[in-house]
RNA sequence: GGGGUGGUAGUUCAGCACGGUUAGAACGCCGGCCUGUCACGCCGGAGGUCGCGGGUUCGAGUCCCGUCCACCCCGCCA
């Protein structure tokens, strides 16, 4: 018998008992006479007390504790002395004098302590994951993440979702991301693919009558790393049949409220805000908005044509636009400093740009290109008081809303304006299609069997509309959900017409050939009676990320991957034995 | 593929602009002392291929070139 419960669960009531307790040595301090060991597993610490006066033995014993040694100890829970409780540890008020101790597993000195207030290197971290789990901020990062699935499966369970499994060897998508590919042995030269994401078997769940299906799901995809990106992540995938929009929404939302209530006891606004693609585009330069703060884009043509700023006249000559962002609190700025700024526009794509300060009146080299009136204008427009700086971006359309958009978030991080809390949108009204410059061609901006707006369809299958502009002004029912900034997930209502679905590929220029070696699975299911259906895949590791505040998603993974997509754990990716290669009848070829 | 930051003791860092004693600090580790500590305290000690390779120099942790690793970002991610 190692333990009567956990040292976290020790309570007043436990006073008298004599207790066997289990645990690893979180830190000790040896008094000679009297030693102390704060005990820890994973319900929590209580301070252990070893004395000679209760057992010579356990306390000499007791002198050659070191961190994180796995121990056994046998004793009395007793209430501590008035003036030595611990107000900092839930257990603080009691401590457990020690007549046995045994050692069930020594430790050797640890690369790094566990308790390390410091930050530690994350390579360091991740080659010895084992400790750095130990640690009770990313013991608790796994506790919210497995509390939210918990949450998830409940709701949904209840919603008369059905959790089903689909095919981790399945069939390379051209579309979308690099494939993580896996070679078939008994076909020689055919390879699988992990999937992307299980979005062609949930749609065929959804012709097989399901109706309501979701999985919590790895899900692949080979391309370049980031802070919130990892090649393996987990979606909470989601389908549903015989509904709109709002049903997929409404669920959704149901979903989520009741995730963040159980697990961090947040209420969540419902219903949440929608924004639509082109309003989000507009006034936030993106479509996934940090709502957390203001300093929204603002509408500068009017005003730009009523000076004589050839930057500004030439943009808007050119079909491109002007547009204006809130410095706040940016009057101060030296010239090196703007030109910092300056050079962060430029990175972004930026030709320039151009700013304004607020302080007894206006100063700027371009203040000269203006009457007073349409400086004060500008002003107004941009909420700028004294202290302020107008900043201004004139450019081609997409290049203007993108540089305003991230020197917006730029300077709300920089200057503090970013409050604290989970603000939820939806974006939708989405473009169904998006110009692929590379290609030549349009591409779907969701996927390809992503549903046209109903009176888009008609258009469609009815109308010309393959000229450029046709085709950028169909709209899609596709949606979004963001919250502080993060895409948290995306669906869509989709397609359920074998005719429609024909007439998306005909404007993706995709061959009914090749679709059909493609998609042809789903396309013949489609043939036999599909329901209208639709729905969402939500990253529940940035999901997660975000509820417990981490920077990265890796935080909350137990086992995640470098930039390089190395596991420092277990050294994987690795070569592998000629033999194996011989198997799968893969040469190599790899250019030095 | 590109831009940026970092790499010095087990850990976190200082030292580098301006090359020149024996490369320091804190924590950890080892030994000793300590009966109310809780980031215990006090005394003593050990511990370094300055990421790696090359170059400049009488002399390189410090300057130059290359390279590897980690992180952030751009591209990429339907």
């Amino acid at each position: 018998m190692y333990r009567d419960k956990g040292c976290g669960e020790i309570v007043e009531s436990d006073i008298g008992k004599v207790l066997t307790l289990s645990g690893w040595v979180f830190r000790w301090r040896d008094h000679g006479g009297l030693i102390f060991i704060d005990l820890r597993d994973r319900s929590g610490i209580v301070q252990v007390v070893f004395s000679p006066d209760v057992s010579k033995e356990a306390h000499e014993l007791a002198h050659t504790l070191r961190s994180e040694y796995v121990i056994k100890i046998k004793g009395e829970v007793r209430k501590r002395p008035e003036g030595t409780e611990n107000p900092d540890i839930p257990t603080g008020d009691l401590e457990i004098y020690a007549d046995t101790l045994e050692i069930l597993s020594r430790a050797d000195p640890l690369p790094f302590m566990i308790d390390e207030p410091k930050e530690i290197s994350e390579s360091l971290r991740l080659k010895h994951r084992y400790l750095d789990l130990r640690r009770p901020e990313m013991l608790g990062n796994l506790i919210t993440r497995h509390r939210v699935t918990k949450q998830i499966r409940d709701y949904l369970d209840r919603e008369g979702f059905l959790e089903i499994e689909t095919p981790m060897l399945t069939k390379s998508t051209p579309e979308g991301a690099r494939d993580y590919l896996v070679p078939s042995r008994v076909n020689p030269g055919h390879f699988y693919a992990l999937p992307q994401s299980p979005q062609l078997f949930k749609q065929i769940l959804m012709c097989s009558g399901i109706e309501r299906y979701f999985q919590i799901v790895k899900c692949f995809r080979d391309e370049d790393l980031r802070a919130d990106r990892q090649p393996e992540f987990t979606q909470v995938d989601l389908e549903m049949s015989f509904v709109e929009v709002d049903d997929v929404i409404a669920t959704v939302e149901g979903m989520l409220a009741h995730v963040f209530k159980e697990t961090l006891g947040v209420e969540i606004e419902l219903p949440m805000q929608r924004l639509t693609y082109r309003d989000a585009m507009e006034r936030f330069g993106t479509d996934k908005p940090d709502l957390r703060f203001g300093l929204e884009l603002v509408e500068m043509e009017d005003l730009a044509r009523q000076g004589s700023f050839k930057v500004f006249l030439s943009a808007l000559d050119s079909g491109g636009r002007v547009k204006g962002l809130l410095g706040k609190g940016l009057a101060g700025l030296s010239r090196k400093e703007i030109d910092l700024l300056t050079e962060e526009a430029q990175s972004y794509g930026a030709k320039g740009l151009a700013w304004i300060k607020v302080k007894d009146g206006f100063e700027s080299p371009i203040t000269k290109f203006f009457p007073d009136g349409v400086l004060s204008e500008m002003a107004d427009r941009l909420g700028a008081e004294q202290g302020d700086m107008m900043l201004f971006v004139a450019d081609q359309e997409e290049t203007t809303l993108d540089v305003l958009g991230r020197l917006r978030l730029s300077i709300a991080k920089r200057q503090g304006l970013i409050k604290d809390g989970f603000k939820f949108c939806w974006i939708v009204d989405y473009p169904l299609l998006e110009w692929d410059d590379e290609e030549g061609r349009f591409q779907a901006m969701h996927h390809p069997f992503t549903s046209p707006a109903d009176e888009d369809i008609e258009r469609m299958l009815k109308e010309d509309i393959s000229d450029r502009e046709g085709l950028a002004s169909l709209k899609a029912k596709a949606y979004d959900i963001v919250l502080n900034g993060y895409e948290i997930g995306g669906g869509s209502i989709r397609i359920h017409r074998p005719d429609v679905q024909r007439k998306m590929f005909e404007l993706l220029q995709i061959s009914e050939e090749e679709a059909r070696i493609k998609f042809g699975f789903l396309l013949d299911a489609l043939r036999f009676g599909a329901p209208p259906h639709g729905g969402l895949a939500l990253g529940l590791d940035r999901l997660v990320m975000i509820m417990v505040g981490a920077e990265s998603i890796r935080d909350v993974i137990a086992f995640p991957k470098t930039q390089k997509a190395v596991c420092l754990l277990s050294g994987a990716p690795s070569p592998v034995e000629e033999k194996q290669l011989k198997e799968l009848h893969i040469k190599l070829d790899i250019v030095e």
